[in-house]
DNA sequence: GGCCATTAATTTCTCAGACAAATGCTATCT
DNA sequence: AGATAGCATTTGTCTGAGAAATTAATGGCC
């Protein structure tokens, strides 16, 4: 039996799109099945000789991917009991790469729903901040964003990428090193989802209006304009989901918001 | 030579409190080192052989650790380039560990203000939404955590713990993954920062009032009074910490946050 | 002299196999 | 029946050797 390694032949199909080391790839794939379900929370994967022969790969490789997990709180190891997937409370799910895995999928509705509820809790007030803090260097970099935005719309990956860097450059310029971090994760998040949100439906409506709205009281330091042209963006932003409908608790949360302008 | 790998009694200082596996304990030096600014942002560092050699341990350990701490956003690993650490914006801030490593130390103004000003954004509306959302059963924990939170009080371990269940249990009713997901690291670094505050000076005065007015409104289900009283809890918080003057640009967030009860 | 391809060197990455440590389980003894 | 000691299983740690990737250097060529 000759010892032939053919790493490159013989997996059909792992590492799809980058060019991922082997650790990462085999988190990745772990993950993406671990954060859709396909590993429950409680369930007791393969020991490390086994799962590691199965995917054909040296144990410290499929060690240090689990190593991976287990920083992100996807699954924890023990002696003799084995690594096992951890509750969803315990899952970092604002770190970027949990988000992207999550978000890679069809996201469920609560989930959905979730994200959108925390932006709309955010980033409005991060507009705010934003307008009273932010420099003329932020400014240029989130004008210039928006004008790539405007060449190529979002139903393109460039103009993608243009409206995921004006969000960040936003954030960014709240100078809150917390909020900045939250960034990179939410950032990817929404870049998955306009993806997902193109993919059933070309776009309704444009929504570089809004955009420009945010900008303009960004850039006259009008924190409470750029709230409230934040909250509108995003309303939006919900609205042109391809969601029929959304849970009847949803309602609830914007009524709460609503309030808080009486 | 004989091979003894001593390990417990060559290393001083290692894994201090916990049993942490040695990896984990790499790891946690490592991190601790870099978000106290020890090694800088863009910093390379030793080589896997000389590093793991320095540290007396094996190299799978080491590079088990530094995988953890590229999970966690803090380095980056490149071939022929070597390991460097990354730019603060790339630092997961909000993962549990990496909060608990930063607030480990005496925590910067700036960061402390930082993560008061995502409270004071996030936690008043995850309390209205735990007035809408919350079970009996939330109820019944927080009430629970809140009592023996006035038993031990804060300068107890036992009282601190009780107070971040509190906390956690609130934004748990939130029924936003998202939202709970804050949980764990927010309640970690609030967790530190109680005892931080706790060695610095005597607390001042009793938190627990506004801790059962807050509990009281979500026991109602009234959505703002829960928000404002949890607002109310924040600042009160924030004015008891022991720090002589906050940034100028403090005030200004304050500022904006007034302005939207006009 | 300047540019491009080729080679070399360095660092992480991957593999293999062995032993150590921790811990749940079981059988045995009281 | 309960405690205790041994056993088995799983992750954890160590060692050593190549493989792959990527930057730096080198030399040939125009």
């Amino acid at each position: 039996m000759p010892i032939l390694k053919s790493n490159q032949a013989a997996d059909g199909e792992r590492h799809s799109r980058k060019q991922l080391r082997l650790h990462s790839s085999i988190a990745r794939d772990l993950g993406m099945r671990i954060v859709s379900g396909g590993y429950r929370p409680g369930h007791v994967l393969a020991g490390e000789i086994e799962a590691s022969g199965q995917l054909k790969v040296s144990r410290s490789a499929y060690r240090e991917a689990v190593r991976m997990l287990a920083a992100k709180g996807l699954v924890q190891s023990r002696t003799r009991t084995g690594t096992r997937v951890s509750a969803v409370e315990q899952w970092h799910l604002l770190d970027p790469d949990v988000l992207t895995w999550v978000f890679a999928g069809e996201p469920e509705l609560e989930v959905l729903q979730g994200l959108f509820e925390l932006r709309t809790i955010i980033e409005p007030e991060a507009a705010a901040l934003a307008a009273a803090r932010r420099s003329d260097k932020n400014l240029q970099i989130m004008r210039g964003a928006l004008e790539r935005m405007s060449q190529h719309t979002l139903n393109v990956e460039a103009g993608r990428i243009a409206d995921k860097e004006f969000h960040s450059e936003l954030l960014r310029a709240t100078r809150n090193p917390f909020i900045i971090s939250l960034t990179n994760g939410v950032a990817s998040a929404v870049h998955a989802l306009t993806e997902f949100k193109q993919r059933a439906q070309a776009l309704k409506r444009d929504p570089l209006p809004e955009h420009w709205h945010v900008f303009e009281a960004i850039a006259h330091q009008d924190a409470q304009a750029a709230r409230a042209a934040m909250a509108e963006l995003i309303q939006l932003a919900i609205h042109d989901m391809p969601v029929k409908r959304w849970p009847e608790n949803w309602t609830d949360s914007r009524l709460v918001r609503d309030s808080e302008s009486i």
